[in-house]
DNA sequence: AGCACGCCGACT
DNA sequence: GTCGGCGTGCTC
């Protein structure tokens, strides 16, 4: 109930008192890499000037190390800024009077040595400005800017005076007394009227209107008065009343909140304030810490293991120091369980564990699992949260308490001092890695580093671990020709912390210690792995079921209610038909906006029909008549989710289903409440996407149907068949986790592709091997690196020139192969065209990396260029 | 972002 | 001749 001893590291420190008892050879200037906007596009690709410097004074009394963060004045307007070195002398070249003054410490102590060059890899290997990393690992605000803002002065405004103002101004006058305040930011007025500037200006003239400055809003720790009881014995010269008093504050274990106190024993803060001054209790400010708190959950006590995870478990325990760890554990076969353990006696030893997961909306279950063994002790951290709530849990990981951080891509970041181990669950998954914006970072590559850096141990945890992962476990010791592509030139630093990085690896290089291979291949309770059986929609078709569930799938859903149990039936796509065509003209229903077909959706049973693109959300409704020939005949092609629940409606009445995928799921909580529903048995079937593959433990379902495997095969990358492997072997892996045994059919056009094969089979390891050699052979990762350069415009012609003209200005070299410039699979997304090219480093290629300066260069402002290393996502 | 400085077209 | 458009560049 309340926060014990919370030793909170000290928080603003605003020193405007006068004192200049300062030493004479004091630091008084210090360097500070400084948040202003403009280095990055909104965009998020990062803008050509380099990272510079600026020199501030210090304060008298402002007590300044490298790398706090700061608040400094910045042209017009407060930014935030980090402390880079201190300065003895100020800069030569400097203007005394030009130097302006430090305002205020936002945050000390914060950086840490190792978390520091954290942060300096991160910006060296995905080439990022530094300041931009330390945007992405700080929670939104801290660095927050400040927002100019309008101001009415409505006693200066006579009577029906805006006649002489231009219509701007006038415009810009009626918003402003809509409101009572009279008060906006630039930013949403900026919005509203064309030629906010000039009409600004004509009301500053006439004084009619003021602007003013917010300061930046930094999330203000909340503070609550506490009583503190500090005498175990009363002294005799107290009243009946102040001893009862006493007596009620000692039950409630010496602390209580003060509103809470004074209700309980009805009486009033004089009556406390007596106490406090005869000596026996204490009042004080203590700050509250707002946490997302799951809903309460059972306690939960470690399970017995078996002797594969009981092996796992102790090769774990056994590490001291930094190693890498694959658990690669069958679907079902306990790993969280592996997990609870493993971190069970870190936080005895006062550790703290992060465990990173791919999207923690999906996965309730594992975080109430989490909660019922280690309850208070879980922090969730992930985008979702409030600002307070991200703010509050950011300062709960500086406290240095043992804990466990539950989070999603970005809390690979979380300060968490004394790390004993981190975790990536799932690690296969693509969400780890960030398209956009800049830093394009993948969070195992970044885990990898903390991991080093930390000298603790990173578990990689999967039922079909990347061939990345793989890879590097299985030729360990052996070094499997991975190299860094580093850019090299560390821009500043705190210096003295050892390695440079000019050729630091993103992959270490293996010593045979360092990388573990642990292995789960038995389902808890030797429970079997569900039989897959392969249906040939072909065939179907030429027997005459022209349905979209195949005559084994309609016997199995028949079945489902007839023995009570429960299913899934995975669809590729949402939403209803992914395109809408004429029968009578071919005229396909296109976004006006980005080169993609519309798909087809129904809001609700009777509800709209809609088209909506699935890559701008452009929306519109679904026309009678076709556009082109105005024929009444237009049709539906490619099945949705929603296709799919309206087909087993017509089938199957009898059925209940749960709709399970991101229309279903967009508000807050409703994957907890659908999950919850279906588990208590409200539903027999869930119908969903890929959102079924991550990490769903429902005892219950004992069916799962893939409605057509086809649209996962023939996606044109070379990572196509390792994700479609991984998704068919983990939407199978939902099935027969229970005591029933499972049973997977999965509906398929082409039976006989590889990949298919060896989902029937779970054969792991025969589908890496017919992969690794075919991305050997064309030296694709993991044995190749790659770097994409993404380009786009307004202007479909600029880009292509822009991507020729950089295309030819990269260096030719051995080992080096350019692929491109092309145009990307979609060539139009919302209104921007975009360009691509793919640099493919040989693995023995010594990789001399392009001047990235110089091709940034090339690039007009109109162009946007990202360049993601290690790109995952090729569309 | 915000604001200065600075260079070209439409008006007094 | 000047006013004022907004197109680059700087902010310690």
């Amino acid at each position: 109930m309340y926060i014990n001893d919370v030793n909170l590291p000290p928080l603003v420190v605003a020193q405007s008192g006068q004192s200049y008892d300062v030493g004479i050879n004091k630091n008084q200037w210090v360097e500070v890499l400084v948040d202003f906007p403009g280095i990055t596009k909104e965009d998020g690709t990062a803008q050509q000037q380099e990272e510079k410097l600026y020199t501030y004074r210090l304060p008298p009394g402002l007590e300044v190390k490298p790398g706090d963060i700061l608040s400094v004045p910045f042209g017009r307007q407060q930014v935030g800024g980090i402390a880079i070195r201190l300065l003895a002398q100020p800069p030569t070249n400097l203007a005394a009077e030009n130097i302006r003054d430090v305002e205020d410490i936002i945050h000390s102590k914060f950086f840490q040595p190792s978390y520091w060059q954290l942060l300096e890899r991160v910006s060296d290997y995905y080439y990022t400005p530094f300041i931009q990393v330390i945007r992405t690992a700080l929670p939104p605000g801290l660095l927050g800017r400040s927002h100019s803002r309008l101001r009415l002065k409505r006693e200066n405004i006579p009577y029906g005076a805006d006649e002489f103002l231009s219509l701007p101004a006038r415009e810009l006058l009626k918003i402003l007394q809509s409101q009572a305040e009279g008060d906006y930011s630039f930013k949403f007025l900026r919005r509203q009227i064309k030629g906010f500037d000039r009409a600004k200006k004509q009301l500053i003239q006439r004084s009619w209107v003021e602007t003013y400055m917010e300061l930046p809003k930094y999330s203000k720790p909340q503070t609550k008065l506490i009583v503190t009881l500090t005498v175990s014995v009363p002294p005799i010269d107290l009243s009946k009343r102040q001893r009862e008093i006493l007596e009620v504050l000692k039950r409630h274990g010496g602390e209580l909140w003060l509103n809470e106190f004074l209700q309980i024993c009805n009486t009033t803060t004089p009556t406390l304030k007596k106490l406090e001054d005869q000596g026996c209790i204490v009042i004080q400010q203590r700050e509250i810490l707002r946490s997302e708190n799951g809903p309460t959950v059972a306690a939960d006590q470690p399970k017995s293991l078996n002797a594969a995870q009981f092996q796992a478990l102790s090769t774990i325990k056994e590490i001291k120091g930094y190693a890498i760890l694959l658990l690669h554990g069958v679907t079902g076969s306990g790993k969280t369980e592996v997990y609870l353990q493993a971190i069970a006696p870190l936080l005895a030893q006062g550790k703290s564990a992060l465990v990173l997961v791919p999207e923690i909306g999906l996965t309730p279950q594992l975080t109430d699992r989490f909660r019922a063994r280690f309850g208070n002790k879980i922090n969730v951290y992930h985008s979702a949260l409030s600002a307070g709530e991200r703010y509050d849990t950011w300062r709960q990981m500086l406290t240095g308490e043992p804990q466990v951080v539950i989070g999603t891509r970005s809390a690979v970041f979380a300060p968490l001092p004394n790390l004993g181990l981190i975790i990536l669950d799932e690690e296969h998954d693509n969400s780890f890695k960030q398209d956009s914006p800049i830093p394009t970072y993948h969070a195992r590559t970044v885990a990898q580093w903390r991991a080093e850096l930390e000298n603790c141990p990173l578990l990689l945890g999967s039922a079909t671990p990347s061939l990345e992962s793989w890879v590097r476990v299985r030729d360990r010791g052996a070094g499997s020709g991975e190299r860094g592509l580093g850019s090299g030139e560390r821009r500043f630093g705190q210096g003295g912390q050892g390695s440079n990085f000019s050729s630091h690896t993103p992959h270490t290089p293996h010593t045979p210690h360092t990388s573990h291979y642990l292995s789960l291949p038995e389902r808890i309770h030797s429970r079997p792995l569900p039989s897959v059986e392969i249906v040939d929609m072909r065939q179907e078709l030429q027997q005459g079921n022209r349905s979209i569930f195949s005559r084994s799938l309609q016997d199995a859903l028949q079945q489902l209610k007839q023995r009570n149990q429960q299913g899934i039936l995975f669809i590729h796509r949402r939403g209803h038909s992914t395109f809408v065509s004429c029968r009578n003209c071919g005229y396909v229903l296109e976004c006006p906006h980005c080169d993609v077909s519309l798909s087809y959706h129904q809001t609700e049973a009777e509800g709209p029909q809609i088209l909506r693109c699935h890559y701008c959300n452009y929306a519109r409704s679904h026309p009678k008549n076709c556009p082109e020939c105005s024929s009444p005949y237009l049709k539906f092609f490619g099945s949705g989710t929603q296709r799919v629940a309206q087909e087993l409606t017509k089938q199957f009445p009898e059925l209940r289903f749960i709709r399970f995928d991101s229309d279903t799921t967009r508000t807050k909580g409703a994957h907890r409440t659908l999950i919850t529903q279906f588990a208590n048995g409200e539903a027999d079937l869930l119908i969903g996407t890929q959102m079924l593959t991550k990490g769903l433990d429902l005892p219950q379902v004992t069916l799962v149907g893939v409605v057509a495997a086809d649209g996962l095969l023939y996606l044109s990358d070379y990572r196509a068949s390792e994700r479609a492997f991984q998704t068919l072997a983990q939407v199978a892996g939902r099935a027969g986790r229970g005591e029933e045994p499972g049973r997977v059919i999965v509906q398929t056009y082409t039976p006989e592709h590889p990949v298919i094969e060896t989902v029937q089979n779970h054969d792991y390891q025969s589908f890496t091997n017919t992969e690794l050699e075919q991305r050997q052979a064309l030296n694709y990762p993991p044995y190749g690196r790659l770097i994409l350069l993404r380009l786009s415009s307004l202007d479909p012609i600029e880009v292509q020139n822009v991507a020729q003209l950089i295309a030819a200005a990269l260096p030719q070299q051995q080992g080096l192969d350019l692929l491109g410039p092309a145009p990307a699979n979609i060539l139009r997304v919302a209104n921007r065209y975009r360009w691509q090219i793919l640099l493919k480093f040989a693995p023995n290629a010594l990789p001399q990396l392009p001047d990235w300066e110089q091709v940034r260069q090339l690039c007009p402002a109109s162009v946007s260029l990202t360049i993601d290393i290690d790109p995952i996502n090729m569309m």
